[in-house]
DNA sequence: CGGACGTCAACGGCATGCAGAACGCGGCGC
DNA sequence: GCGCCGCGTTCTGCATGCCGTTGACGTCCG
């Protein structure tokens, strides 16, 4: 049994698990997170499930109730809306720090490298959703360590908590649309004008076009709405109330 | 033994005094948290007390090891600028949610109340440092309810858990300081200013008035840093390191 | 027939005991 | 004298039992 939160953990499990059903709709939003049942569920004691319900009430996915327990929270269409627009702001300053601590083109490498490999998926007729996504995530990580900043790193893990928020889910779930490769092609121009802007040092418009780069995914999350199946693929899409 | 999380909960308890332990440096920067002798110290359980650590951990000042336990963080200078940096920018993103999402005057009515008496305040010949602070923090909470916006709500709470990198923390450590009042006037003339970006719905405007407002409190430690008596005052003074 | 009260069952919080792992120390070998 | 290995202590993570509270149901009284 190890000592720490190492993959393996209880607790680890618990949490991963836990975030898995709650994504999946296995436990219904609004309503009472039982804490023995799930225990059993997933294979853990109620120590370590506790410490994956207070995590998981961390990131917002689930509410602590007054008299004790938690819920799943639900969110309209608004607060996706707001989750994106807020990590486009996040990612923004990322953005601009990178800009504005720039100390050496080498400090590049890996973005420019992804960036290259993101220009070739794009440029196949029809390109791989998945090995985008992968990409896409990678450069926005390598984003987040230029902005050298702890601080700024923690707040944007939190809000991508949100599953529907982070720069990839969204895109992930719309293999069958017609306009996928439109928006893919959007999106790595913005990609690269943003890595322009960084490497010649202008924060500012980092800023503006990382912020606008998220709302690429507000888009998307309409398209999504109006496809079925495209819903279905969308992870944590339980989550959603159409109705308020 | 109640429920929930209640005032009084052995968890809340062991979670605040544990947040007070640490800033008040009983715990030393970079070393291992006991886990046995915090229980007693804190008059708590052990499973209460890891909860405790866990929340600790996710508001950034906790740090899980590898190994398992955990170490107090230690803040360098430029993370403090950072975590300041980071709460402009979330509040100007508070600030511009209010413009553009303002449906009546009348919602404005506490910000404008608030407003007004720390205009009373600051107009006094020896202002109240305390009471000003008090509405400050009434300010700054009246602006995030206006946000309309639970994401950004959050985000900002994360973002203060940093003791010093909440609104008043350092205008409170002050007292003695011979600019404080010229501080206090430029802090007042933005929240007026930020208020009527706020009501007129400019809300480009009204993030760019929080932003620079946050940048008093980065102006406010260098001053703080100054003074040896204002150190002291200031809570979670022991985490920050002047040497790297 | 409706409301209020009493009882009951279930659930969540907490304390504690146990097992496994990491760190430190001493001894041994080179 | 230095480095390595083995052992022990100590600490953490986990499981489980107990207790208090809470919400619900049934019953009784008005």
């Amino acid at each position: 049994m190890p000592r720490g939160d190492v993959a393996g953990s209880q607790t680890t499990k618990a949490t991963l698990g836990l975030r898995e059903l709650v994504f999946e709709g296995a436990l219904a939003p609004d309503e009472r997170v039982p804490e023995v049942g799930l225990a059993d569920r997933l294979g853990v004691s109620r120590t370590p499930l506790r410490l994956a319900l207070a995590t998981l009430a961390h990131e917002g996915l689930l509410r602590a109730l007054p008299g004790g327990g938690f819920v799943v929270c639900s969110f309209s269409l608004d607060d996706v809306a707001d989750a994106i627009e807020l990590r486009g702001v996040l990612e923004g300053t990322a953005a601009r720090f990178a800009a504005e601590r720039l100390e050496s083109p080498a400090e590049l490498a890996d973005l420019v490298a992804v960036t290259g490999q993101l220009d070739a998926v794009v440029a196949e007729p029809t390109p791989l959703l998945e090995r985008f996504v992968e990409l896409n995530d990678r450069y926005h990580r390598a984003l987040v360590v230029l902005a050298k900043s702890d601080a700024v790193a923690r707040a944007i893990g939190n809000a991508v908590a949100l599953p529907f928020a982070s720069p990839g889910a969204l895109l992930a779930s719309q293999a069958t649309l017609t306009r996928e490769r439109e928006v893919l092609v959007v999106a790595q121009h913005q990609h690269r004008m943003l890595l322009e802007a960084v490497e010649a040092g202008h924060g500012s418009r980092a800023e503006d076009i990382a912020r606008e780069h998220a709302r690429l995914a507000k888009l998307n999350l309409e398209l999504v709405l109006e496809s079925e199946p495209a819903l279905e693929r969308l992870p944590g899409a339980p989550l959603l109330r159409r109705v308020v």
